[in-house]
DNA sequence: TATTACCGTTCAGGCCAGTGTCAGGTAGCA
DNA sequence: TGCTACCTGACACTGGCCTGAACGGTAATA
């Protein structure tokens, strides 16, 4: 699935996100009300999850005004209030669920799984990139037809290079998204997931740009 | 992206300059409120970093104006103050994030990563020079619809000749872009990638300003 | 516990694009 | 005309890149 975190506090946001991608999904995550609005008028969402207490403004005015425009991705809201006013109030502004601070992060994957299941049976948003059709959050890619196998490190960089098409990616990006932010490599590891990636994608599937990182070519053949 | 850092302090500007080039944006960095108001102007950014204190002013006097012409490029706020008042005077000023100073810089690549996530899918800014289309996030450039592919090193002299369309750079200027600065160097290299360049972009491309140095022409045909 | 399969990582050998240099030619200027 | 700055084809070398192979760790299975 595909999931948007809104949450303005850094810890937990953090917790929040290692634990749903965890748990297989790909998150979003946005810190402000403004962020959260332009993310769901760009990207198909299966699930939001919404801080109430927000730097700009409350969440209940962003469900609102969400499901004012027929927007029916389900929310769970996430929030220290744990007044049975506000829960009320939250479900009637059309939340499908509650999780009051503090929560473990279990019972987030119980409630996310929840949402999941009743998704079953509908499609997933797809990725398409030359030959290549992407299932992002089921982690599935067909090609031609025929199902891909990534590793978790080859979804891992592939991923990446979905961020934007044709998008430039450096060792140096690719490597911070294998290994703890800035940690130095000195093999040639991303030289050898690149070759098992092409063998599994098409050899031009993913052009070296010398120098300077490689991309994933939109528009092989 | 395209990023303006508007940062006065030496230090903390130099690394978050290299933390955001690392993550593959391309940075402009000034240290007033007059320099930044000529920046905005001049070209098109997709992302403001924005510190408070500064020599000529203060920020919000900035942000305020840029968001009375209309400007919507989002901007994240970054600032030794951490009272309450402050982050929502910036918010209802128009800023789109928060950053408190000291900032751990992989909290600040994940900011910036966030608004690059509102771009997805959607193209980078392209800069044009005479019948070339210059993507340089991607470091791609069109020519009359036709790919043109350069090398590291004739990137790193590209880049400079756009800094400021028809800018004229020495010789001296140049070679420092290729190698540590005041490396002495005593063969025409700087010419044959000139040559080079102009094989692939078009031989009016780039004009010699004899005993001068060389310019990149607008406005070619 | 032993077996098996798979994944992540490192290494070594080979290839070739990119780089820097030179030499001979050309264009601008006094 | 001579002088100087600049242009460009050619070439050797380096180092970035590719990939088969091997090794250790981990998890599933008997």
């Amino acid at each position: 699935m595909r999931v948007l975190l809104v949450e303005d506090t850094t810890g937990l946001g953090e917790a929040v996100q290692d634990q749903i991608s965890e748990d297989g999904h790909a998150v979003d995550w946005v810190q402000s009300l403004a962020f959260a609005e332009t993310s769901v008028k760009t990207t198909p969402y299966n699930l939001i999850l919404l801080d109430l207490m927000l730097p700009d403004g409350h969440g209940f005015d962003f469900l609102k005004k969400l499901r004012a425009t027929g927007d029916t991705t389900p929310v769970i809201i996430l929030t220290a209030r744990d007044q049975v006013s506000d829960r009320i109030t939250g479900l009637n502004a059309g939340a499908d669920d509650y999780l009051v601070k503090p929560f473990d992060l279990s019972e987030l994957s119980a409630r996310v799984a929840a949402v999941a299941r009743r998704y079953r049976g509908n499609p997933n948003p797809l990725v398409r990139v030359g030959d290549l059709e992407v299932d992002l959050a089921d982690r599935r890619i067909d090609r031609n037809g025929q199902p891909v196998e990534l590793t978790a490190r080859e979804w891992a960089l592939f991923e990446g290079f979905l961020q934007r098409p044709g998008i430039l990616l450096s060792r140096a990006q690719l490597e911070d998204r294998l290994y703890e932010f800035g940690a130095e490599i000195e093999s040639n590891t991303i030289e050898v997931y690149i070759s098992r990636m092409r063998k599994k994608l098409g050899h031009d599937a993913i052009v070296t740009v010398r120098g300077m990182g490689y991309r994933l070519e939109p528009n092989e053949h």
